[in-house]
DNA sequence: CGCGCGATTGAGTAATTTCAAATCTAGTGG
DNA sequence: CCACTAGATTTGAAATTACTCAATCGCGCG
């Protein structure tokens, strides 16, 4: 069940049983349902999870009520509102469930618990997010070098199996095309 | 001269003299003059960069020579090309002064060193990461949800001091326009 | 079988780009 | 101090791209 976490920690620091299993104690296995709303602008925000199994996205849903798709979450990814989370301050971004989904919540006092009692846990987390981060460099360059139909077909090539799961007008929203416009890149 | 650094750190953990010397002989000061560039395409990258005063940019060339701004980095803020220094492969990125600039220089060994020596400075780099990270988000929703000229007005109102120190064509550049339409927005 | 959501298509409009030319400006050497 | 030049900025006009609004289509689910 949670073998896709041991291994996902393991790229960065290696692990023992115990230690393991230590790590796991802090977190707390949550059920959603497809379309249930995890985060909704204005809560607190209790924690950062783990998708175990499903399919979360988070989205900024403008005075209008236009959203725009920040994140999709899949297995093996990590999702949240992270300025809230990590602040502490009440979220923003939106996230719910495209599919019934079951999730890892690390909330932030675990987390900080966890990396005090275990260090090496701060070194993942770290590299975890520098990760993120030159994830999220790479497609801002895209956004501001390429076109839609080009961002598109860079979507498809780096994640395949993510748009059989996604309806393609939430692909438009997180490339910030229209869904008319992606539908006429599709078909090209 | 390094103020504002233990300032910054001193945001996330406190240090005591002792401390923060020892931070500080991990570092070493380089000075660079305008227009040189400091991180070509294709070198190894040896350092991340704390700007003590000047400014720098990071960009990518396309194959065409089109270039386009990831990042400016003015005093206090910090600058590289994250995935070649984290992941020590190739730079993908090109590094330039557009100021004579002093820095201070942490090598990959020398941060992990530091890490290992000073727990706390762990903690840091990681809650910088993640306010790095934060940044990006909001750049990429900016991205998608805004227009040129909202996009511009942001940046106005984000960063007035930068805007004097940089190139119209340059700002249209990181806003992902082209320098006419920014021109155009900027007389509005 | 029909409802409703998502996807597609069409037509007109708005925003942005491109290419080209003109203008402005800062730095250099005389 | 002035003239000159290279780079940066602005402006104009045409072409392209993407958006909006509206209507239609397709299909899975109850």
């Amino acid at each position: 069940m949670s073998i896709e976490l041991r291994q996902q920690i393991e790229k960065t620091v290696p692990l023992t049983n115990e230690e393991f299993e230590l790590v796991l104690s802090y977190f707390k296995e949550k059920h959603f349902k497809k379309h249930q709303i995890v985060i909704h602008e204005g809560d607190h925000v209790p924690y950062n999870f783990y998708i175990v199994k499903g399919l979360m996205k988070s989205s900024y849903i403008n005075p209008e009520g236009k959203e725009y798709i920040l994140q999709f979450a899949l297995e093996d990814w990590w999702i949240t509102d992270p300025e809230a989370f990590h602040n502490q301050t009440k979220a923003t971004l939106n996230i719910d469930c495209l599919e019934d989904t079951t999730a890892f919540a690390l909330s932030l006092e675990n987390k900080e618990r966890l990396c005090k009692e275990l260090k090496k846990m701060e070194s993942f987390f770290s590299k975890k997010t520098t990760e993120d981060y030159i994830g999220l460099q790479k497609r801002i360059l895209c956004l501001i070098s390429s076109t839609a139909a080009e961002r598109y077909h860079n979507l498809l090539k780096e994640y395949p199996g993510l748009i059989q799961r996604i309806p393609k007008s939430m692909v438009a929203s997180y490339l910030g095309v229209s869904r008319e416009t992606l539908s006429r890149l599709a078909t090209a």
